[in-house]
DNA sequence: ACAATATCTGAACAATTGTTCATATGTTAA
DNA sequence: TTAACATATGAACAATTGTTCAGATATTGT
């Protein structure tokens, strides 16, 4: 009883001195739940060794089949096709499908920026 | 056994129309096991949503604290505190401790870029 | 020395992930 | 139609991940 009077009494300051100017405006800037989603799941995108090889291949040359990364990235064609779904869900790589073939891109400059960013910091270090 | 002949013979011819010009120049190019490992390494520790905000946070106020993150990520300290220690083991964030408060800061102005080419990405989505 | 504060840590758990295997779909050539 | 080819897919598995819980350190003020 005591004490929780103790607490009461330098709650209020202890918490004035924690929840200082820079959490409150850092607060008033934070973006939704969902931004944060999205955006953890497009560097999620970029999170594995298979897909960071399809990426890389497909700055080098524009547009590759699924056989040609099979046999750049040294897999089975199952796991290729599994991750070209993953990056395409991610709206990372785009395709085109040309009979039998399908053609795939990376799906806009941003991807190629990012990469090339993240590959500098890795390049750096 | 019938089957297994006629593969053989159509094997060398099919392999050497998919294994074009592309292929090997992407392959001459090709990076290390590592180094993709690393790439992706880098990636995945952006790939979570309480790592995101807490990268947020440090672009906005390049100072925190743990407390202060905390507050403003709104969980638990035990859950920011492993988050952060997964930051600094893939260098993405560094801290100095001044008595018994450590101040984080992000690592490097790559950080910065990179985090900042993913939210473009995801703003122009 | 003691209580309060700030941060860190290991174990345990459910949830998620990437690959493999077997098979399915769709296209082309014979 | 049938065989060969290019790609996609569902189920199942081990491996990894993020959080919670309980407690450990370490620093400061009294």
């Amino acid at each position: 009883m005591l004490k929780r009077f103790k607490k009461k009494k330098s709650a209020g300051t202890a918490k004035s001195f924690i929840e200082k100017d820079k959490v409150k405006a850092v607060k008033k800037k934070m973006k939704s739940e969902t931004f944060f989603h999205n955006l953890a799941e497009t560097f999620k995108a970029m999170s594995d060794p298979t897909r960071t090889k399809i990426i890389y291949a497909l700055c080098l040359e524009k547009e590759l089949c699924v056989h040609d990364i099979t046999a750049i990235v040294g897999t089975t064609n199952s796991a290729i096709s599994h991750q070209l779904r993953t990056l395409r869900n991610m709206k990372l790589v785009k395709y085109n499908k040309v009979g039998k073939i399908a053609y795939y891109s990376l799906d806009d400059i941003h991807i190629n920026n990012l990469f090339a960013e993240g590959l500098r910091h890795v390049e750096e270090k």
